[in-house]
DNA sequence: GTCTATATCTAGATAGAC
DNA sequence: GTCTATCTAGATATAGAC
């Protein structure tokens, strides 16, 4: 098992500035995290070991309950600094605003190439297989991932009469649904070996099908 | 731990016939899927040991270990049953036909009672959470579950040109996937507490988009 | 605060009686 | 074929040295 533990990524900080004599203090907090993430998002909430946790993250177990009270302590405290330190959404900061299939490509393309990376899929394929253990957690993720993103493309929409979308929220879950779906698909269920279909094709026909009323719209003006 | 293992709703099948002498053959093979069933939805692959199974079955460790290899081969052998004999796609079947707007949206309610049930939900969540365990089994799903789906929709799609519909595999996926994701979302990852939308919302502004460009069609046609 | 060592329990898998 | 009893490894969590 104990498989050579190849040296991985930690947080090195800065070395812990003049005193060489005093160990380091939230440093070791930081490797714990660390190692913490590497092992959960590779065998989920029960697969892991403190045992192992404590190897990769190079702490002794006992330096883990120090910090953390217990198992879900340390997962839960996880989870959430991933989801507000890294993954929060920035595309939800702030109004939304350009010329629409620009805009909509745009946060498309952005969408696709934030989940698409490969800890973001590990990490998506986490909260929800502890979404029944853990309900709080996914409904965090709710909130504080995906929400803004939903709400302020709403707010778009309604800020943009001329598109005729009859329920912009409705069609923001149709938007970032169709995104999520896929790669929910193609990515973290692997069907883009079995059900191979580019981002472009899915975003071309995501853009039309959403900005087909404003074209109705355009036809009924021009009358 | 061991809390009064409540009674399972065990299969209890006709009581072995005539003899009585002769314990029951297939019998304990399925009181074994059932009670790993039960056991796997609910606390996940590794969250699931022999020993529970062995009691949620109402059989020995050992008569597990008789008709299956080992824990992953009960696993395997449980979720492609559950794929192919409980789950697979039903109206993927036959060829769609009927009025767009009618179709679909019995296509979607169909599509939506069928993965809001509790037992699909846990069942989603789990081949999502081992996706990266067992890879084989999520594509299994893929090819199962989904793909016919997909498919029939976008042979729908491409018989009726006068949809205008321009991609009919990308517009397949623009329908399943903003259904799939909002039972993620609000079943699977319990948003509907926190963001709450009604399946009716969800399919009339889902149908209308489809069609929008069929409008775009007609409208062209009547000049 | 951090580590080594350990206590207690439960895991997957097997041996042998019937 | 099925059950009871058991083996061995690894799990969470803690005790005590430094």
């Amino acid at each position: 098992m104990l498989e050579q533990m190849s040296d991985q990524p930690l947080v090195q900080h800065e070395p812990s500035p003049e005193t060489t004599s005093s160990p380091p203090r939230k440093l070791k907090c930081e490797q714990i995290l660390q190692g913490a993430l590497t092992v959960f998002l590779e065998h989920g909430y029960a697969g892991t070991s403190m045992d192992r946790v404590a190897a990769v993250a190079g702490v002794s177990k006992q330096t883990i309950y120090s910090h953390f009270q217990d198992k879900q302590g340390l997962f839960t405290a996880l989870i959430e600094r991933m989801m507000i330190d890294r993954f929060r959404v920035e595309f939800g900061s702030e109004p939304l605003q350009g010329e629409p299939a620009m805009l909509l490509r745009r946060l498309a393309e952005t969408f696709l190439t934030k989940m698409g990376d490969a800890e973001f899929i590990a990490f998506f394929r986490l909260v929800i297989a502890e979404s029944a253990r853990f309900p709080e957690l996914a409904q965090l993720y709710t909130r504080t991932v995906m929400q803004y993103g939903y709400v302020n493309l709403s707010q778009y929409f309604e800020s943009h009469p001329e598109l005729h979308i009859a329920d912009p929220e409705a069609m923001s879950r149709i938007f970032f649904g169709s995104l999520g779906a896929f790669i929910l698909v193609q990515e973290v269920m692997h069907g883009k070996q079995i059900m191979a279909m580019s981002e472009e094709r899915l975003i071309d026909s995501l853009i039309a099908t959403v900005l087909s009323q404003a074209t109705v719209g355009q036809v009924g003006k021009s009358h």
